[in-house]
DNA sequence: AATTATTAAATGGATCACCCATTCAATGGA
DNA sequence: TCCATTGAATGGGTGATCCATTTAATAATT
């Protein structure tokens, strides 16, 4: 308790109440047309007005990634509300991916570059919450990298498809090694590759956010049973070599047949493929 | 500074550590091998921790929809934090669509159902951080919608064609009545029903994020500029016809050629269409 | 007895005033 | 010149306290 003396602006001078919504207490002079009784559906709330005007600055390129926000104390009494309150929407804001916030001086909130793992949670909340199922999930995986197979034919560049051949090369390695927990993160990667090869950034996002989780569930089955699908770096030479050649139908084919068949593997004793085994925290290896 | 004989409970009790975890400094016997100097990429807060706690138990079924977590005060207690910092946890899973928290007695917060809108305000934010552009956002949404249309032949119910031929009809009210944005507004349904009539809600779910966005643009481009898409109705009805007699190469003939002529539409005097416009707040009739 | 006010308790919403740990620039000594 | 020290700024976290809303129990009224 050094600083007693603290020149803390001390007046707080009764400014606290005032930036709040002063209630509407429904002294509706209710009478005269019938007001149809309809209210607003829930009083709008601090830290959603913070997050909103902060987006709202972001929208209008104010903000932009690399920006740096007021510290917590100064912007806190720049908006009128207590540092707390803030920091909520700050948080909220964090986990969004919108900001980071670094400690130290010369720390703050620095407005991100935006992180495309975050679909991923959504899926990942979605299916936890019931909202969607595996199946829906597995079907949805199929038929997107059925669509990115010809936007890759029709996209991919040379660093992209060497690129996939050096993930291959990775995969044999692991599997001469017999590292197969390490062979489904490069199953992982392969997916994330072959997604960015379409040069979509958003058709790359969604296809992340499905593969991650089918991956988790490839994962949980590779570590319980110790099973692993055989040939698959050779399988994946042969697609890739459609890939360059530019045969969709080719690359289609072998790609969907390949699925099929981990889709079998995954569902032979189905008894031991529990959903929250598979979400249930992260995984080593899956680590961001 | 009335209150200087706060009675504060000062000692503080140095309980506050212990719940930190202790770093994990990778002390991993690495095997032997020259461990490679990476650092854990930051320390974990508290928050972080009690989100992640929280959606384990999701994942483990622990927590279902409907659920109610303790009051705020008990479970801070029970995790040993402080309300202050369960708070900023709780208003992340909130954001997250993931808890809905309600005052009052019998309030609390409570497991919500997935809320599947989650993913367009990923989408918004993207495009607000330019992570993703607005012609890969157009790109992967002619893509994803051609698979809509190929899933909607194979499996839209009667209900969803009876529920699509409705929505034609409120279409064909509003340009008889002359509510060009109240159209716009049925356009987005419009989409949001062929979605669904795929009968796959992450399908579903990630049209609804592109076409979200794509049209704040339309709405934006229509109210500034008063132009209306031509013969809208007499399309939609054309497309469900082909969609009705499970016409696959009509149906996606007829959708991309639509699809085409709104893009042309909103590219003429691109000057206008910005994307701030476009993002900046919630326009009327979006209002979730 | 039924209905209507009133009250009280529980709960989320928000604030204040702190303290701590980390970070980094400025400072000062070897 | 280089390295150790220091100190201020900043996010991380705490605990006490008050407010507003909601609901059930209770009392008052008809």
């Amino acid at each position: 308790m050094s600083t007693k003396s603290s020149p803390r602006a001390s007046q707080r001078s009764r400014t606290a109440s005032p930036n709040r919504r002063e209630r509407a207490t429904d002294h509706r002079a209710a009478g005269a047309a019938a007001a149809p009784t309809f209210k607003p559906i829930h009083t709008r709330r601090t830290f959603e007005e913070i997050c909103e005007r902060i987006r709202e600055q972001l929208a209008l390129g104010v903000l932009k990634p690399g920006d740096k926000l007021p510290a917590e104390r100064e912007l806190a009494q720049q908006l009128g509300v207590s540092r707390n309150v803030l920091r909520e929407a700050l948080r909220s804001l964090e986990m969004a991916g919108v900001l980071r916030l670094q400690k130290g001086v010369k720390g703050g909130a620095f407005i991100q570059q935006g992180d495309t793992r975050r679909m991923n949670e959504v899926m990942r909340d979605m299916l936890s919450l019931g909202t969607i199922s595996v199946r829906e999930l597995s079907e949805a995986r199929v038929h997107v990298l059925d669509l990115v197979v010809q936007l890759a034919c029709a996209n991919a560049r040379r660093a992209d498809l060497d690129a996939l051949e050096a993930n291959i090369e990775r995969t044999e390695l692991a599997t001469k090694e017999g590292r197969l927990l390490d062979r489904v993160e490069c199953s992982r990667e392969f997916y994330k590759l072959l997604a960015a090869s379409t040069g979509n950034k958003v058709i790359a996002m969604i296809v992340d956010s499905v593969t991650e989780i089918h991956m988790r569930f490839v994962y949980a089955k590779v570590a319980s049973s110790g099973v692993a699908m055989a040939r698959l770096a050779e399988k994946r030479r042969q697609f890739l070599a459609a890939l360059s050649e530019r045969n969709v139908e080719l690359a289609s084919r072998l790609l969907r047949s390949h699925l099929e068949s981990v889709q079998r593997m995954l569902e032979q004793d189905p008894g031991a493929m529990s959903l929250h085994v598979a979400l249930a925290d992260v995984q080593p290896g899956m680590r961001r």
